[in-house]
DNA sequence: GGAAACAATATCAAATTTCGATGTAACTCA
DNA sequence: TGAGTTACATCGAAATTTGATATTGTTTCC
């Protein structure tokens, strides 16, 4: 266990370092992407996931609808709430870095032999199962 | 390779995401794990894996010290050079971090299946690979 | 139906972090 | 030796984050 948490951690720090043409700093990136998962969510629920204090998230998603990556909406449901999502644009910026990321992925593992790249896609499916259990249990 | 990529970038999310007790911020944490990882190293080569400039890396490592989790030393080999690496202090930060993952990711597998457990274990070896290959065609 | 309690987000000033520009000292090498 | 380069430090300004608090809408419960 202490051996796979090694690597897996190992490999994070290679797999999130990305350069991105536009300068995003950590807490952006983190934000588009959720919003890129969870669709259109509130202010609070991104707030869950995010290392922010509200306030600082207000700011950010804010200076993200300036600059027109996140769209704001008033919560049909609840008129104290804010629904948050991506625009296209959004979209496509967090579509880039994922295609940078699979086109780095796809270089590394051209260099794998047969065997190891079989072992890899067996983890696949198991690392889906990881996630969701710990989505569950979180 | 998107499948793989895409729970790649969702499990990293989880695994990134830890409560620390003192609230370090992700530079912070990036830095100690990196110092853990590479022995004694001098600021620009940490530099270089820091998303950092050079006078925030330089404040940074100076607050560190200040805190006692990073020792600074002349290099002996280079008059204008410091040598980084962590105190005890700092080590046990990391330490701590990394029992935590340990920790929850021990959690998470207990609620897998043998096979899956099976083909866990079959890609610790190839993500192994996989970064030591990273880090060479970087 | 209305007041009290609560929840979601906004605002603001202060603290922290990061950056660009520039300085200083040490090293390289011709 | 001296011109060019490298490693790190310093400094003021810009950007980010925080804690405290305000504002507005919702829920509860009598």
């Amino acid at each position: 266990m202490d051996r796979l948490t090694t690597v897996i951690e190992d490999f994070t720090t290679i797999f999130i370092r990305l350069p991105s043409v536009r300068r995003f700093n950590f807490s952006t990136l983190s934000v588009l992407h959720t919003l890129a998962r969870g669709g259109p969510m509130r202010l609070t629920d991104l707030l869950r996931t995010e290392q922010l204090k509200q306030p600082a998230l207000t700011s950010l998603v804010a200076k993200l609808e300036q600059d027109g990556l996140v769209r704001r909406r008033p919560d049909p449901a609840d008129g104290r709430a804010m629904l948050l999502s991506l625009t296209r644009e959004g979209r496509q910026i967090v579509g880039s870095r994922h295609a940078h990321r699979v086109e780095r992925l796809t270089h590394l593992i051209d260099q794998l032999t047969d065997d190891e790249r079989a072992a890899l896609a067996g983890a696949t499916s198991v690392l889906t199962r990881l996630t969701e259990i710990a989505a569950d249990d979180a």
